[in-house]
DNA sequence: GGAATTATTGACCAAATAGTTCCGAACAAG
DNA sequence: CTTGTTCGGAACTATTTGGTCAATAATTCC
């Protein structure tokens, strides 16, 4: 009955995350997204909304796919000590082998956007709260193998394992260095390990 | 000789570097820096020229004055535990001490904009520098005392410890909890004591 | 007091910003 | 083929952006 959309709505999701990721919110105008996203301000408009809606449905879009890999990450191996090394490969991965130093979306809008706009902010917190789950679960498991220490519970160790993986993404927009993020990774799961 | 400035030019400095910090580079219009200051345009510009020369400028100024507290903290005491301890209290006072939870400016300001502008990258990657043969030196003065472990360098477990704090920072934009920030001071602690 | 010098002020500007509206064209369903 | 809908795209608007400048004011030296 109506004529049908003629781009590919996740395609140009796609290409908004990308700008938004590499630029942040501020620094990303409207045409900068048109560009990328190969619309005009019409389609835009009416497909995702404003600026700001844009924004959210591509960080929203962005986590849900970072939590997936997460997860698959994890529960690649049954081995707890290899499941914490996919997952460090992973954020190694978002640290220097991208063809931008873009960083993770993620920990970018934590930084520039999520105590101003309450939308971000809250987005964001329910997203770290289920990383910061998932961390726990993940080193409970290790706990209850025996392949990592019991001195602390799993929920403080995660606490501290996701402090220190932030910390590497934040850190990879200023400083790339591969060989740098393999120690970091490396540390990472000694820094669990049993004794 | 010369009509002599109205405003304390530090004190101005300060006002801006407050706004950066909470708003962000980008977030932040001149009519905020105004306000901010206390300036009209002219004087702003005469006294510190464009919004991106004021930008760097107080970064600098932010940068030297937070090494300073670093530095004095470091050297609060010869115990290199307790300086350590001294050094996670700057790095909680920053993340949830704050009336408002700006965390670190140059934190954010690596994330925010180190990969796009140069010159701010240029100033943050000395800063990144020298913080972190800081925390190397701690650490080298720690192993020497027996304290810390010694089955890595100091180099690499500053490596470490940088991350570490770069995601306490980092997060504290995000999730800002006092207890939280304890726990964590408390494992970065841990994480570097002789077994 | 007058000259020289510098700071302040506020009006002004050009460019870019986000966002809106409108219309002809394209398309699907009946 | 008609009709209803939604498309793409351009033209438009109102606001905000960072930035300039000439007139005015304050100070010191001579």
């Amino acid at each position: 009955m109506a004529r049908p959309r003629e781009f590919d709505i996740e395609e140009a999701l796609e290409a908004a995350i990308s700008t938004f990721w590499e630029q942040g919110y501020e620094a990303t105008s409207m045409d900068d997204l048109l560009n990328a996203m190969g619309l005009t301000k019409g389609s835009l408009y009416k497909a995702f909304g404003d600026k700001h809606n844009l924004f959210l449905l591509s960080l929203q879009d962005y986590l849900d796919h970072l939590f997936e890999k997460m997860k698959e990450a994890v529960d690649s191996d049954s081995d707890p000590v290899q499941s914490l090394n996919a997952l460090m490969s992973l954020v190694e991965e978002l640290c220097c082998k991208q063809t931008t130093p873009r960083g993770c979306f993620a920990v970018n809008t934590v930084v520039e956007l999520s105590q101003r706009d309450g939308k971000s902010g809250e987005i964001l917190k329910k997203h770290l709260i289920r990383v910061e789950k998932l961390l726990a679960k993940l080193i409970n498991n290790g706990q209850e193998s025996g392949d990592f220490r019991v001195d602390m519970s799993a929920e403080h160790l995660a606490e501290s394992l996701f402090v220190y993986i932030f910390g590497m993404l934040a850190q990879s927009r200023g400083i790339t260095n591969q060989a740098r993020a393999r120690r970091l990774s490396t540390f990472a799961l000694a820094m669990l390990q049993a004794a």
